[in-house]
DNA sequence: AATGAATGAGGATTCATTCAT
DNA sequence: TATGAATGAATCCTCATTCAT
């Protein structure tokens, strides 16, 4: 009789709740241990519940960690669209802040845990080889992401006429991925700070001292 | 029967012959099927040599991993180091047809064995917590490499003087890695071709229009 | 409402009226999916109640299928014994019309549910140790039914002085046996009444050609 | 340089007879504890093989079970036909021993182990869907078998010129499959020849009074 | 009373590794 | 030295059963 919902919803809840919960701990264990030394044993201990249990959320072993990539995924481009959109920006400079930006969004994403990077960078396309298919699959799809920036920067005029945006696209985004990977050594805010700086002086600037 | 050598020695070649032919095989099968769906008895089958033969070569599946990594990073290693050093190069110009150089013989590598970037850069890294961090000392000695060449342009003159050397290092690397990514999905010379050159715009001009 | 029966009973009706639905579904499965294939959770699903609900009805997977079988036996035996009490027949013709009518009524009780002869003669004795002797038990009783017709004939008069009622009764309830079966996969009504026809030429003519 | 056979074909033999000992061993667990409670460690624990070891000779539990099938009806089949052509009779006298040396070969068989009986009557059908297939196949091909004798003997003129030979084919089976099965309860050897002489009464003579 | 979420014993199967031949 | 038969630890997954709601 008080805010009490109902208990269909209740019990959907928490079930919403466990199925999340059981995403997160294998996240954890894959990224921790490696798939293949994970047991779903492994996953339903850490969690506290029977590994019997652990079937009732998900079909089996293969099928959680898809779930477990597609949930990061989602994390990952949500927080990068966020406020990013392409054609929001119309010179050089509002360019250079929108890389800075999402260059800011990334470090937090991954600064926030290190396990995002070891798991989808280092571990994710040993899984098997549909698995590989799927993280090729990303790469492209974060390509052709960046790519849209470009676009819209060489329509607008502030990127060279003739960028070879495809290319270039996947150029930029090797070198955050290298930042990532960077980071999964030397966590130091600091260093993550210089490589993304590193990152735009070579995009902007270029490498060649002036003339 | 005079050049003949000693009977030790022939029975020795052809050990270290097999052990060879074990260390490709085996390359073969982690790359073609993953390390952990590759059984040592489909090594052994694909060579065409009893499986039992495979542990006098090896300890064990652990142990072969480690020596085709090796073996890999080894014969890539000494494709880019071959006429390549960094003090060999004084002027921009020079440095550019290096980069352009090393490019090519980059793109000779991998581009000649699709296996090598499957293996290297999707499966690796997935093994065990062991084998990832050598994956990321890897990252980081190529990173060392590159950051000679850039030290040495600083030095000499035709780099920015303020460059950040170690940061800038990576990033490029992040470029090649890409690159390298990217023929897994896009054999195509050409297509290969036009990622090195937005390689090397990026680097030099970096990507803005010109003022 | 005053032919209403009080609450209890009006309860304890709808509980045995579910404990039957248990028990035909349960027949259900077990004959057509196989005792091991079957679930619990398929037989409680099939009736469209939880699958603890059944554990409220019967004590566990084995309870229910002593139950199914016994409703089964009792079915079958109630069918056969109607009208056709042994002492009913005085002479071979008599006999005969009787064992045409016992033949169309198995072929009756067996030719309406092919569920039947396939969960008790061909799934029942597999379930485990315990139903197979129950089984067995179940063979013997109809011998002695078959064999307390046979006696009364040789009583009578009107069979063979010096049968061996005991043996007897089993070869014939062979034949019905093999009838039964044979319908499993001839469910043709015609063939079956061939097969009652040549069963109960053997009995009463044997195979050989007269004299 | 003795009688001693090449090393290749004493490993072979070797083999084969170890296969032969799982299926014999199979087959004894099969029959005494049923198909289901069997597990592949009970089968190798019994026969003082590791586990694994079964594997090498078997895809899988489905398998063996198939195997130990075909070895008893091959078995089965052998013994009956030895010398006992349909061909090679008649009269009705020459066919009645013939029937009789038939029933005392069934008898040694099924006599000579209970296991036999148990596991293919009661528990082989209720393994699974496709095995009952292939029971209720065995009982179309032994009431072919059967139907061919029938068919000889109506030819050559010692049994009634219109037998229906199928269905009385199906009928003869049945009481020998009774004989069979009562042997289970009563192993008694007497008890046996008292099954085989009242089923042959029944074939030659009927059950009626004689006028 | 009905439900279905949770549980874990149990069992099939794989495969790296050993070792007798 | 090469082999492959044997092994059993390891792991996935199922499903009968319990019990809190």
């Amino acid at each position: 009789m008080t805010t009490e919902t109902s208990p269909v919803t209740r019990a959907e809840r928490k079930k919403q709740e466990l199925r999340r919960e059981i995403i997160e701990t294998a996240f954890d264990c894959f990224a921790e241990r490696g798939y293949h030394a994970t047991g779903i044993a492994d996953i339903a201990t850490q969690l506290g519940i029977g590994h019997g249990t652990f079937y009732r959320y998900f079909e089996n072993k293969r099928d959680i960690v898809d779930h477990v990539i597609t949930d990061l995924v989602e994390r990952i481009v949500a927080a990068l669209v966020a406020d990013n959109a392409p054609e929001a920006v119309n010179s050089l400079a509002g360019y250079r802040a929108q890389t800075a930006r999402i260059g800011d969004a990334l470090a937090r994403i991954f600064g926030s845990d290190p396990r995002l990077a070891r798991f989808l960078l280092l571990e994710a396309a040993g899984i098997d080889a549909e698995m590989r298919e799927r993280v090729l699959d990303f790469y492209d799809t974060a390509a052709q992401m960046t790519a849209e920036y470009l676009h819209h920067g060489v329509r607008v005029g502030y990127l060279h006429a003739d960028l070879d945006v495809d290319a270039t696209a996947r150029a930029i985004n090797g070198m955050i991925l290298a930042a990532v990977l960077s980071e999964l050594r030397n966590p130091d805010p600091k260093a993550q700070a210089r490589m993304g700086e590193a990152i735009r002086r070579v995009m902007y600037d270029g490498i060649a001292a002036r003339a």
